[in-house]
DNA sequence: GAGGGTCAAGTCCGT
DNA sequence: ACGGACTTGACCCTC
């Protein structure tokens, strides 16, 4: 398969949707109800497990139902937006309890699982007719290497029900086909990167073409995950590596940028960007990065600073993803979901629209 | 409808 | 020892 013309670049919002404050929502109600229609929603195990066996039943397919639209209106949502916004990272509440002895029988049962498959194909091809570049993030329990066998056992679980999802959108096969991929952490410091290399042989082989790893804040920064780059794409967390090295922002001249980009192995890249939060940093530039050394020494310590803005407040980490974006898609990482990654992507429009015309 | 306890899960850091 | 952070605060019961 030729490769001569590269996707172009994008970047996208995480999991939630936050609607304009809008007038049209009179009231908080309504407000939350617009909000509740754009996003998935969960049903806890042990509610279920309360249940009789028909309510039970129903109460899964209400929600099963109910977030297979909400997932086609957000791809809509994103697949309207300009190309540059074109990127989507789905929440892992999808299908609630796949794994979970409670909620795993029902799942089992054809009517249900019919509704899922004819509702997540539908949802991949619009997300491909729509050019949106899709993606998951399981949580911090989705380890697939551990000390403890059962953490493990259920971390794998848990990795190969993001890639079912994934395949029933439609990217079941093939080398993280049109860039999807479900993304993970190292996990624990034992048995760390020579355990997760291990076994990788232990899970599907979709969910190794789809698998990527991310670089951590603590334990598996940059270096330590490019020792995966062989097997498995990196993707590069900038603000994580800021945590992590104290202070280092990479640009994209530095060479293991390169290393990055050769574990894709011929697909567009995915990072991540966020910001250390607002309400930290009353007094800083925000044309200025920030600056680990000083915000640390003023008494800013490095879980405060490892956690995420509300929006892309600094104009100069803005800028460094517009640099990093000649290479890699981008994930933004910021609480105020699309509210931070529609201004981000203007701000970068303008940017680009701005050097064409000079 | 608001308020508050509860929720499947691993691991680390800070107190 | 325990709460918070991370993936993401939502869900569900009671009043």
């Amino acid at each position: 398969m030729a490769r001569e013309t590269s996707p172009p670049p994008r970047l996208g919002f995480c999991c939630t949707f936050i609607p304009d404050a809008d007038p049209a929502h009179r009231t908080l109600k309504a407000a939350k109800d617009a909000a509740k229609l754009m996003n998935l929603g969960t049903v806890t195990m042990a509610h279920l497990q309360r249940l009789g066996p028909a309510e039970r039943r129903q109460k899964l397919e209400d929600v099963v139902r109910h977030n297979l639209a909400a997932l086609e209106r957000q791809i809509a949502w994103v697949a309207a937006r300009p190309p540059l916004e074109r990127l989507l990272r789905m929440a892992s509440s999808l299908l609630p309890g796949y794994t979970h002895p409670t909620a795993m029988p029902l799942y089992a049962e054809t009517s249900l699982r019919t509704l899922i498959e004819t509702g997540l194909a539908r949802i991949g091809e619009r997300a491909r007719a729509g050019g949106v570049r899709l993606s998951m993030h399981p949580g911090p329990f989705c380890i697939i290497a551990s000390c403890n066998p059962n953490a493990q056992a259920n971390g794998i679980a848990e990795l190969e029900y993001h890639a079912e999802a994934m395949a029933m959108l439609g990217y079941g096969s093939g080398w993280h086909p049109q860039g999807a991929h479900v993304n993970i952490h190292v996990g624990g410091r034992e048995p760390g990167i020579d355990g997760f290399r291990e076994n990788l042989s232990l899970i599907s082989e979709t969910a190794r073409n789809l698998l990527t790893v991310e670089n951590d804040e603590s334990l598996f920064g940059l270096d330590a995950v490019l020792r995966l780059g062989e097997r498995i794409p990196v993707v590069l967390d900038l603000h994580h590596h800021w945590v992590e090295s104290r202070g280092a922002y990479l640009e994209p001249d530095e060479p293991r940028i390169q290393a990055v980009i050769a574990s894709w192995r011929g697909v567009r890249p995915v990072s991540h960007i966020s910001v250390s939060r607002e309400s930290l940093l009353p007094d800083h530039d925000p044309a200025a990065l920030p600056d680990y050394a000083a915000l640390s020494e003023s008494g800013h310590s490095w879980r405060d600073l490892a956690a995420h803005s509300d929006l892309m407040w600094n104009e100069a980490v803005n800028a460094l993803v517009a640099r990093h974006l000649a290479w890699s898609d981008f994930e933004i990482e910021a609480k105020g979901k699309n509210q931070a990654s529609v201004p981000l992507a203007a701000g970068i429009g303008r940017r680009l629209t701005g050097a064409l015309a000079a």
